[in-house]
DNA sequence: ACGATTATTAGCCCTAGAGTTATAGGTTCT
DNA sequence: AGAACCTATAACTCTAGGGCTAATAATCGT
Protein backbone atom coordinates (compact mmCIF):
# COMPACT_ATOMS: atom_id res chain seq x y z
CA UNK A 1 0.00 0.00 0.00
CA UNK A 2 1.04 3.39 -1.39
CA UNK A 3 1.25 6.64 1.62
CA UNK A 4 -2.00 7.82 0.16
CA UNK A 5 -3.71 4.32 1.26
CA UNK A 6 -1.99 4.09 4.24
CA UNK A 7 -3.05 7.76 4.70
CA UNK A 8 -7.19 6.69 4.19
CA UNK A 9 -7.27 4.80 7.84
CA UNK A 10 -7.79 7.61 10.87
CA UNK A 11 -5.92 4.93 13.13
CA UNK A 12 -3.05 5.33 11.08
CA UNK A 13 -3.28 9.15 11.12
CA UNK A 14 -3.89 9.48 14.99
CA UNK A 15 -0.37 6.77 15.00
CA UNK A 16 1.19 9.25 13.10
CA UNK A 17 0.28 12.45 15.05
CA UNK A 18 1.85 10.31 18.14
CA UNK A 19 4.64 9.91 16.74
CA UNK A 20 5.17 13.35 15.36
CA UNK A 21 5.47 13.78 18.96
CA UNK A 22 8.39 11.76 19.50
CA UNK A 23 9.41 7.85 19.34
CA UNK A 24 6.88 5.49 21.34
CA UNK A 25 7.63 1.74 21.77
CA UNK A 26 4.70 -0.23 19.73
CA UNK A 27 3.47 -0.97 23.22
CA UNK A 28 2.89 2.65 24.35
CA UNK A 29 1.17 3.52 20.75
CA UNK A 30 -1.19 0.50 21.57
CA UNK A 31 -2.15 1.83 24.44
CA UNK A 32 -3.80 4.53 23.51
CA UNK A 33 -5.90 2.47 20.82
CA UNK A 34 -7.96 -0.03 23.70
CA UNK A 35 -10.22 -0.61 20.89
CA UNK A 36 -7.26 -2.23 18.72
CA UNK A 37 -6.11 -5.42 19.24
CA UNK A 38 -2.47 -6.31 19.71
CA UNK A 39 -2.07 -7.93 16.26
CA UNK A 40 -4.58 -5.15 14.79
CA UNK A 41 -2.03 -2.47 15.58
CA UNK A 42 0.59 -4.21 14.76
CA UNK A 43 -0.57 -4.90 11.34
CA UNK A 44 -1.31 -1.09 10.92
CA UNK A 45 2.23 -0.52 12.13
CA UNK A 46 3.85 -2.97 9.21
CA UNK A 47 1.44 -0.92 6.57
CA UNK A 48 2.57 2.40 7.95
CA UNK A 49 6.46 0.44 7.87
CA UNK A 50 6.07 -0.51 4.25
CA UNK A 51 4.30 2.73 3.18
CA UNK A 52 7.81 4.59 4.09
CA UNK A 53 5.95 6.39 7.26
CA UNK A 54 7.69 4.95 9.91
CA UNK A 55 10.84 3.04 10.63
CA UNK A 56 11.30 0.78 13.55
CA UNK A 57 14.29 -0.28 15.46
CA UNK A 58 14.93 -2.45 18.29
CA UNK A 59 15.75 -1.68 21.64
CA UNK A 60 16.02 -4.90 24.26
CA UNK A 61 12.84 -6.37 24.15
CA UNK A 62 10.79 -3.41 22.60
CA UNK A 63 10.38 -2.04 19.14
CA UNK A 64 10.66 1.63 19.17
CA UNK A 65 8.95 2.94 16.28
CA UNK A 66 9.40 6.53 14.99
CA UNK A 67 8.16 9.20 11.89
CA UNK A 68 9.63 9.01 8.78
CA UNK A 69 8.42 12.08 7.27
CA UNK A 70 10.25 11.92 3.93
CA UNK A 71 7.53 9.45 3.11
CA UNK A 72 5.06 12.25 3.40
CA UNK A 73 6.60 14.31 1.07
CA UNK A 74 5.38 12.58 -2.26
CA UNK A 75 1.50 13.60 -0.58
CA UNK A 76 2.51 16.75 -0.01
CA UNK A 77 4.07 17.14 -3.22
CA UNK A 78 0.68 16.51 -5.02
CA UNK A 79 -1.68 18.20 -2.86
CA UNK A 80 0.75 21.42 -2.97
CA UNK A 81 -0.61 21.42 -6.60
CA UNK A 82 -3.78 22.75 -5.21
CA UNK A 83 -2.73 24.70 -2.46
CA UNK A 84 -3.22 28.01 -4.29
CA UNK A 85 -6.60 26.71 -5.19
CA UNK A 86 -8.67 27.28 -2.13
CA UNK A 87 -6.72 29.97 -1.26
CA UNK A 88 -7.59 32.34 -3.87
CA UNK A 89 -11.23 31.00 -3.82
CA UNK A 90 -11.56 32.00 -0.53
CA UNK A 91 -9.88 34.91 -1.31
CA UNK A 92 -12.74 36.06 -3.54
CA UNK A 93 -15.12 34.71 -0.90
CA UNK A 94 -13.97 36.73 1.48
CA UNK A 95 -14.12 39.94 -0.74
CA UNK A 96 -17.60 38.99 -1.56
CA UNK A 97 -18.39 39.14 2.19
CA UNK A 98 -16.30 42.55 1.89
CA UNK A 99 -18.88 43.61 -0.84
CA UNK A 100 -21.86 42.29 1.01
CA UNK A 101 -21.21 44.35 4.49
CA UNK A 102 -18.03 45.05 6.02
CA UNK A 103 -17.31 48.21 5.00
CA UNK A 104 -13.19 47.25 6.51
CA UNK A 105 -10.66 47.50 3.98
CA UNK A 106 -8.91 44.64 5.32
CA UNK A 107 -7.29 43.48 2.69
CA UNK A 108 -6.67 39.20 2.73
CA UNK A 109 -2.99 38.68 1.71
CA UNK A 110 -1.85 35.39 0.90
CA UNK A 111 -1.23 33.40 3.90
CA UNK A 112 -0.26 29.74 5.04
CA UNK A 113 -2.82 27.39 4.82
CA UNK A 114 -3.46 26.76 8.59
CA UNK A 115 -5.98 29.58 8.89
CA UNK A 116 -9.36 27.38 9.20
CA UNK B 1 -15.71 7.74 2.07
CA UNK B 2 -13.81 10.76 3.27
CA UNK B 3 -11.60 12.84 1.48
CA UNK B 4 -8.44 10.78 2.49
CA UNK B 5 -9.88 7.96 1.60
CA UNK B 6 -11.05 9.57 -2.21
CA UNK B 7 -7.40 10.39 -2.46
CA UNK B 8 -5.84 6.51 -1.98
CA UNK B 9 -7.34 5.65 -5.59
CA UNK B 10 -4.99 6.65 -8.71
CA UNK B 11 -7.92 7.03 -10.67
CA UNK B 12 -9.55 9.46 -8.62
CA UNK B 13 -5.94 11.65 -8.05
CA UNK B 14 -5.77 11.87 -11.89
CA UNK B 15 -9.27 12.87 -12.31
CA UNK B 16 -8.65 15.68 -10.00
CA UNK B 17 -5.81 16.55 -11.90
CA UNK B 18 -7.67 16.79 -14.95
CA UNK B 19 -10.25 19.15 -13.08
CA UNK B 20 -7.56 21.23 -11.65
CA UNK B 21 -7.27 22.45 -15.63
CA UNK B 22 -10.63 23.19 -16.05
CA UNK B 23 -13.95 21.85 -15.82
CA UNK B 24 -14.91 18.86 -17.90
CA UNK B 25 -17.87 16.36 -18.98
CA UNK B 26 -18.31 12.97 -17.63
CA UNK B 27 -17.96 12.10 -21.12
CA UNK B 28 -14.43 13.75 -21.73
CA UNK B 29 -13.31 12.42 -18.10
CA UNK B 30 -14.12 8.95 -19.20
CA UNK B 31 -12.67 9.04 -22.35
CA UNK B 32 -9.31 9.79 -20.71
CA UNK B 33 -9.46 6.21 -19.02
CA UNK B 34 -10.08 3.79 -21.62
CA UNK B 35 -9.44 0.95 -19.20
CA UNK B 36 -12.00 1.93 -17.01
CA UNK B 37 -15.52 1.44 -18.12
CA UNK B 38 -17.90 4.04 -18.36
CA UNK B 39 -19.87 3.14 -15.10
CA UNK B 40 -16.74 2.87 -13.45
CA UNK B 41 -15.66 6.08 -13.82
CA UNK B 42 -18.83 7.21 -13.30
CA UNK B 43 -18.60 5.31 -9.72
CA UNK B 44 -15.21 7.18 -8.99
CA UNK B 45 -16.87 10.84 -9.75
CA UNK B 46 -19.52 9.93 -6.93
CA UNK B 47 -17.16 9.03 -4.31
CA UNK B 48 -15.53 12.35 -5.65
CA UNK B 49 -18.76 14.44 -5.19
CA UNK B 50 -19.96 12.76 -1.78
CA UNK B 51 -16.41 13.65 -0.42
CA UNK B 52 -16.72 17.13 -1.27
CA UNK B 53 -13.79 17.14 -3.65
CA UNK B 54 -15.72 17.74 -7.04
CA UNK B 55 -19.13 19.31 -7.59
CA UNK B 56 -21.73 18.99 -11.09
CA UNK B 57 -23.66 20.64 -12.69
CA UNK B 58 -26.21 19.91 -15.93
CA UNK B 59 -25.86 21.31 -19.09
CA UNK B 60 -28.39 20.37 -21.91
CA UNK B 61 -27.23 16.18 -21.68
CA UNK B 62 -24.29 16.37 -20.25
CA UNK B 63 -22.88 16.45 -16.55
CA UNK B 64 -19.97 19.14 -16.28
CA UNK B 65 -17.50 18.43 -13.16
CA UNK B 66 -15.47 20.95 -11.84
CA UNK B 67 -12.83 20.97 -9.09
CA UNK B 68 -14.05 21.71 -5.45
CA UNK B 69 -10.88 22.54 -3.93
CA UNK B 70 -12.08 23.41 -0.47
CA UNK B 71 -12.67 19.76 -0.10
CA UNK B 72 -8.82 19.13 0.10
CA UNK B 73 -8.36 21.75 2.79
CA UNK B 74 -8.69 19.35 5.51
CA UNK B 75 -6.31 16.89 3.82
CA UNK B 76 -3.80 19.72 3.47
CA UNK B 77 -4.07 21.08 6.65
CA UNK B 78 -3.71 17.15 8.00
CA UNK B 79 -0.19 17.45 6.12
CA UNK B 80 1.24 20.56 7.11
CA UNK B 81 1.54 19.81 11.07
CA UNK B 82 4.57 17.45 9.20
CA UNK B 83 5.73 19.69 6.53
CA UNK B 84 8.59 21.48 9.06
CA UNK B 85 9.96 17.79 9.41
CA UNK B 86 11.79 17.00 5.92
CA UNK B 87 12.62 20.14 6.02
CA UNK B 88 14.65 20.60 8.82
CA UNK B 89 15.90 16.75 8.84
CA UNK B 90 16.96 15.76 5.63
CA UNK B 91 14.91 18.60 3.49
CA UNK B 92 13.85 15.25 0.98
CA UNK B 93 10.90 17.67 -0.26
CA UNK B 94 14.11 18.94 -2.39
CA UNK B 95 15.25 15.67 -3.39
CA UNK B 96 12.09 13.71 -4.41
CA UNK B 97 12.22 16.68 -6.67
CA UNK B 98 15.48 16.30 -7.78
CA UNK B 99 14.44 12.63 -8.63
CA UNK B 100 11.08 13.75 -10.44
CA UNK B 101 13.84 15.61 -12.77
CA UNK B 102 13.20 18.83 -11.90
CA UNK B 103 16.15 20.87 -11.97
CA UNK B 104 16.49 21.97 -8.02
CA UNK B 105 15.16 25.20 -7.90
CA UNK B 106 16.05 26.02 -3.72
CA UNK B 107 12.04 26.46 -3.19
CA UNK B 108 10.28 23.99 -5.56
CA UNK B 109 6.44 24.47 -4.70
CA UNK B 110 4.91 27.83 -4.39
CA UNK B 111 4.46 27.62 -0.73
CA UNK B 112 2.17 30.03 1.15
CA UNK B 113 3.69 29.27 4.85
CA UNK B 114 5.59 31.32 6.93
CA UNK B 115 8.13 29.49 8.47
CA UNK B 116 11.26 31.19 8.92
C1' DA C 1 -43.95 10.74 -29.11
C1' DC C 2 -39.85 8.17 -30.51
C1' DG C 3 -35.14 7.23 -30.91
C1' DA C 4 -30.51 8.62 -29.94
C1' DT C 5 -27.26 10.40 -26.68
C1' DT C 6 -25.19 10.96 -22.12
C1' DA C 7 -24.69 9.60 -17.62
C1' DT C 8 -26.17 7.27 -13.24
C1' DT C 9 -27.83 3.42 -10.59
C1' DA C 10 -28.68 -1.62 -9.68
C1' DG C 11 -27.17 -6.09 -9.23
C1' DC C 12 -23.68 -8.98 -9.52
C1' DC C 13 -18.62 -10.98 -8.66
C1' DC C 14 -14.05 -10.87 -6.75
C1' DT C 15 -10.27 -9.18 -4.27
C1' DA C 16 -8.13 -6.43 -0.71
C1' DG C 17 -8.48 -4.41 3.93
C1' DA C 18 -9.19 -4.75 8.73
C1' DG C 19 -10.40 -7.31 12.73
C1' DT C 20 -9.96 -11.50 15.63
C1' DT C 21 -7.63 -15.54 18.14
C1' DA C 22 -3.80 -18.44 18.38
C1' DT C 23 1.00 -19.11 17.59
C1' DA C 24 5.78 -17.96 16.83
C1' DG C 25 10.09 -14.98 17.33
C1' DG C 26 13.30 -12.67 20.04
C1' DT C 27 14.98 -10.72 24.42
C1' DT C 28 15.76 -10.49 29.35
C1' DC C 29 15.80 -12.33 33.97
C1' DT C 30 16.50 -15.88 37.24
C1' DA D 1 17.56 -23.82 30.37
C1' DG D 2 13.06 -22.10 31.47
C1' DA D 3 9.73 -18.39 32.47
C1' DA D 4 8.11 -13.88 31.48
C1' DC D 5 7.70 -10.21 28.40
C1' DC D 6 6.97 -7.65 24.10
C1' DT D 7 5.89 -7.71 19.37
C1' DA D 8 5.09 -9.87 14.87
C1' DT D 9 2.99 -13.30 11.91
C1' DA D 10 -0.49 -16.97 10.56
C1' DA D 11 -4.96 -18.37 9.59
C1' DC D 12 -9.42 -17.21 9.37
C1' DT D 13 -13.79 -14.28 8.89
C1' DC D 14 -16.30 -10.33 7.41
C1' DT D 15 -17.02 -6.23 5.07
C1' DA D 16 -16.09 -2.60 1.81
C1' DG D 17 -14.08 -1.19 -2.66
C1' DG D 18 -13.89 -1.55 -7.38
C1' DG D 19 -14.89 -3.77 -11.73
C1' DC D 20 -18.34 -5.47 -15.04
C1' DT D 21 -23.02 -5.85 -17.58
C1' DA D 22 -27.63 -4.53 -17.79
C1' DA D 23 -31.13 -1.47 -16.77
C1' DT D 24 -32.90 3.26 -15.64
C1' DA D 25 -33.09 8.41 -15.97
C1' DA D 26 -32.80 12.68 -18.24
C1' DT D 27 -32.36 15.44 -22.27
C1' DC D 28 -32.26 16.67 -27.20
C1' DG D 29 -33.51 16.31 -32.10
C1' DT D 30 -36.80 15.09 -35.35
Amino acid sequence: MDAFGALADPTRRELLDLLSRGERTAGELGSVFPSVSQPGLSRHLRVLREAGLVRARRQSRHRIYSLRSEGLAPVDFWISKYRGFWETELDALESFLDAQGRAGARRPTRRGTRDR
